[in-house]
DNA sequence: GTCTATACGGCGATAGAC
DNA sequence: GTCTATCGCCGTATAGAC
């Protein structure tokens, strides 16, 4: 198999683990098991594990980002800020189709104490709020309503609050306080990504 | 000295060093060090690494909730529920002086591959949901945003975003975008904790 | 391009003394 | 209540063959 296909599938299984266990919860092992590949192979191809750790990290920030270009371009161009708000926040949800991806950029912001690791992450953030002010032109004042309901949506999917939804009272209780009327398709679309 | 005494300093080093490096990333031997007694001895006491960061997790929230209920307490008794979501919100972001309590629940909150973490971390982020509701009487429509600004806001103390005010113009920005007038205060506040 | 074998360090946990 | 010594496992990384 070519190497670049190769490197394709390492960055995707290692996403998935990253983002499931964390840094240091993921062996190197794990990765090469669900790639399908030896462990040496691994190492040898990235270098070191966290140089792995940093690719998988900047292929996730560049395709939340790319997604969210996408969606921006497939709006009317008389959309508004609220309008284009919008659009990118529920592709920002139908990206949990991506497996980890909203959880390994949690992974990646709680690693700060690898000092590589924190730097990226510090870097990622601000990339993720220079796309909503310089190209989604998304106004200061909405950027902390737009960060923190992406936030609390990765959270919730790290903590595998959707599949409680049918249980647990106060679990639905809160996911509905959450996410409002869009409560039933956002557990929905956790559960099909879990 | 007395066990319950050395517990605490346990927990506490416990709490600082989770919070930071998260539960794979944090040896026993550092807490222990940190706490200034031997490695076998922090084993000892708690039976496991894993039981050391359930009852760090448990300190943790019991000391939210303890805070909050205090916060709550002190206000007069004609507070309206903007009140009482801006005393909590602002006693959250002075939390930040007991090192490691925001991010030591981040951390929880992504280490939930490990079954029991992930349970308890589950039941945690509920027990806050029922204080908001049901003993700070926020009501549904504002918890999102409670807990989104809450989100952010530790997530900005892990990625140490704060340091960078000064160096960083988008840094910065983005500081002010997030804690818009009280964003001054809650720097200030983040980096006399790190 | 990919593997097997393996060195090496580190970590959680146990044993047992004082 | 607290320590020292130590075991055994596991994880990253390297060497080197095919």
């Amino acid at each position: 198999m070519p190497a670049a296909e190769r490197r394709a599938m390492i960055l995707d299984a290692a996403r998935d683990l990253f983002g499931r266990q964390g840094y240091h919860g993921t062996t190197t092992d794990q990765i090469a098991k669900a790639a399908g590949i030896s462990q040496p192979y691994v190492v040898r191809m990235f270098g070191a594990k966290e140089t792995l750790f940093l690719e998988v990290l900047d292929a996730t920030l560049a395709t939340l980002v790319d997604a969210w270009r996408g969606t921006l371009d497939g709006l009317p161009s008389g959309a508004d800020e609220h309008e284009r708000a919008r659009a990118i926040g529920e592709q920002f949800v139908d990206l949990a189709a991506t497996r980890g991806l909203h959880t390994m950029l949690l992974q990646a912001f709680v690693s700060g104490a690898e000092p590589a690791i924190g730097r990226a992450a510090r870097e990622g953030f601000l990339g993720i709020y220079r796309f909503l002010r310089d190209e989604a032109g998304i106004p200061d004042e909405q950027v902390q309503g737009f960060l923190g309901s992406g936030m609390i949506f990765s959270v919730m999917l790290a903590i595998d609050m959707p599949a409680r939804f049918d249980d647990d009272e106060d679990a639905a209780a809160l996911l509905r306080a959450t996410f409002g009327e869009k409560c039933m398709q956002v557990v929905a679309l956790a559960r099909a990504a879990a």
